[in-house]
DNA sequence: CTTGTTGTATTACACTCGTAAAAGAAAGCG
DNA sequence: CGCTTTCTTTTACGAGTGTAATACAACAAG
């Protein structure tokens, strides 16, 4: 849990492949890339090779090829991202961020409706423990 | 409304600055760059350069200096960085990057009742709009 | 053991970024 | 008109990225 690597737009794709299913080999990294990605294999090889070297994932060998696995969480990264876009763009106001997405028209009737819930049980949870 | 020039994220904080009044000086740029930012008068400047070749700003020549101007919309630029990093993070799903950012604690309750209200707005618009 | 095959590791190369220093131009000071 | 100051433009340089080609290692097939 030390501190989260910085993880190139390119290194999340492989990035989550490996947390969607490890340990895994580089071949199978290579196949389960979205189809729209088309990386030679060998720039894939680069890119693992890059998330070693940064120590996000790992690796055993097992015969003659890796099994890799990750080093880092996914929700440690998203949360990392998370925090410097926010600062980046929305100068850390994360209401601002919510806000325009939900304006921008990025969501779907079911979506809104889904979101209400959570802000609801959010509610809740803050009317039985008032704190001022 | 040509497509939207990649900002980097300390170019962001210039534009952030031009955006917010304009047209200005490099001079100005330098003064109004929030205090905990620290780059040489030249790095600016270097930024300046790299936004007004990217044709992210533009500028008038008025005597000796220059007054420079956006060329591209905070709007559009947001717009732009939000899908990267939505696409990036989350893989598309706006209502899952939402969620996680509700989750995370990144909200006061003040702005979750603000959100709310907003839910509420586009609820009732799609109520009176039925789609289906 | 020589040869191909299949994996990994090393090397490449152009471009962007962060961070400036250096050089050139214009304008006021004496 | 030279010199200093103040802008802008050019140049620098190491690290990171996108995108691979090439080299090296290990094992399977003869």
């Amino acid at each position: 849990m030390q501190c989260i690597p910085k993880i190139s737009e390119s290194e999340w794709e492989i990035m989550k492949v490996i947390w969607g299913s490890n340990p895994i080999t580089a071949e199978q990294i290579v196949l389960q890339l979205p189809a729209d990605i088309e990386w030679s294999d060998q720039t894939v090889r680069t890119f693992i090779n890059r998330l070693l070297k940064k120590k996000a994932i790992g690796f055993e060998k097992s015969g003659r090829s890796y099994h890799y696995y990750p080093l880092v969480s996914e929700q440690e990264c998203v949360r990392a991202e998370s925090q410097s876009f926010l600062k980046r763009v929305f100068g850390g106001a994360a209401d601002l961020m919510v806000t325009n997405f939900l304006e921008d028209g990025h969501l779907s009737d079911k979506e809104i409706e889904q979101l209400q819930k959570i802000l609801m049980e959010k509610q809740e949870k803050k009317d039985r423990h008032p704190k001022t």
